[in-house]
DNA sequence: TAGATTGTTAATCGATTAACAATC
DNA sequence: TAGATTGTTAATCGATTAACAATC
């Protein structure tokens, strides 16, 4: 998979998402036009390195004025590929699962669950959250015949996590949300994300212990 | 709150937590020494960025041999303050609440659930994964009068995000972990770490969208 | 002692911020 | 035109990596 551009920081596409987010309640405002200065008062960062990361992919605003609200905000969409829909496929309709596939944040940011497996007999062939359950040994079909998903998300125990996700790339899936402890290896044509809750509660552990604050206030 | 030695990077912190597990694992497999070239290999990381991180807490090895792994296991375990039980207690008892009761990872790493508070009628009084769930109105009380848990886990809906934080903080809780999308506004006396699934998602979209690999294996 | 590996300093790399010319 | 603010370069800051003396 080729590299874009001379090279963009991850950190700057992380801070993508942010701006969008602030954009979008700007837009929501009705504002038309904001300044490197004013965004970055609402998103806790430096003027400048709004405008560098912005620097990375173009030229959104003018000198003199700021950025056009609405303009900005579908471009750094479109940036970041959030401008359509998203599907997502559930893989293990535990706790945790069923908590996902009820969470609304997703479907508010355009992140749609259209798919959930699960092994157990108790649970295949319900609904949850309007989602048909299959059995997983049905998942690689239904992938192949109707790629109803773009996005696997990963909630089985950690047994079967690597297996699974081997399932998922020979099925032709290329992404990944892992909410396991286990590290996945499937290699550089798939991407994977690891969630890791207990990862936040060491920080809070180590401020708490040190009275030194290692946390951030802002979503990474 | 004061900070500690001459400063020492967030992203440290975070890897002595990756440290700490695979010393976990080499311990569970009765390797009794490892050198930071061997445990370096197994983080993905670089060798000196070990030597370097640990040289921020003080000495843990012996040149020429390496580092004793049951030692350095528990020497960092103390220095993130996870050498002990820390109790957590749940604001929203809803699908990801529940989910989070349930979910067996915090207690294998010492984080154990010892208060649940709702507000609605039909779940207090209940019994979640052993854990019984109280009205948050009895919350203050409870938490003054048995300082029942530590930190606070905040799985409730957006809109009530800022005042049961503001509650919890009135009450001396010093740490919330926040499942909500809000950001919350609580000074600088509280440490607070925001978990946001979507960020993640974004970061996939972005990958997929360009073909420019900005995930990162390894849990952060 | 010779070989190995830490702890630490110095060199490199990359990201953030300041400054300012371009320009609306 | 004068004032404002971007886009971009240069300066700063901080983190990573290489190198090596210390030392087991």
């Amino acid at each position: 998979m080729n590299q874009k551009d001379p090279k963009i920081p991850k950190i700057a596409v992380i801070r993508m998402a942010l701006y969008a987010k602030h954009l979008g309640l700007l837009d929501n405002q009705g504002i038309r036009v904001v300044s490197s200065v004013e965004l970055a008062d609402l998103c806790g960062v430096n003027p400048a390195q709004i405008r560098k990361d912005l620097a990375y992919f173009g030229q959104f605003g003018t000198r003199g004025l700021g950025y056009p609200v609405p303009e900005l905000s579908l471009s750094i969409k479109k940036i970041l590929g959030t401008n359509r829909i998203w599907h997502l496929g559930l893989v293990g309709v535990g706790n945790l699962g069923r908590a996902l596939l009820r969470h609304s944040q997703f479907a508010e940011q355009g992140f749609v669950f259209t798919a959930a497996f699960d092994l157990d007999p108790q649970v295949v062939g319900t609904l949850v959250s309007g989602v048909k359950v299959s059995h997983v040994d049905q998942m690689k079909r239904m992938i192949r015949e109707r790629s109803p998903f773009d996005i696997g998300v990963l909630a089985v125990r950690p047994e079967e996590a690597q297996s699974v996700a081997d399932r998922l790339k020979d099925s032709g899936i290329r992404a990944i949300l892992n909410f396991t402890p286990m590290v996945l290896a499937l290699g550089p044509d798939v991407y994977v994300e690891n969630v890791d809750f207990t990862v936040r509660l060491h920080l809070l552990c180590y401020s708490m212990t040190h009275g030194s604050d290692v946390t951030q206030q802002h979503p990474r």
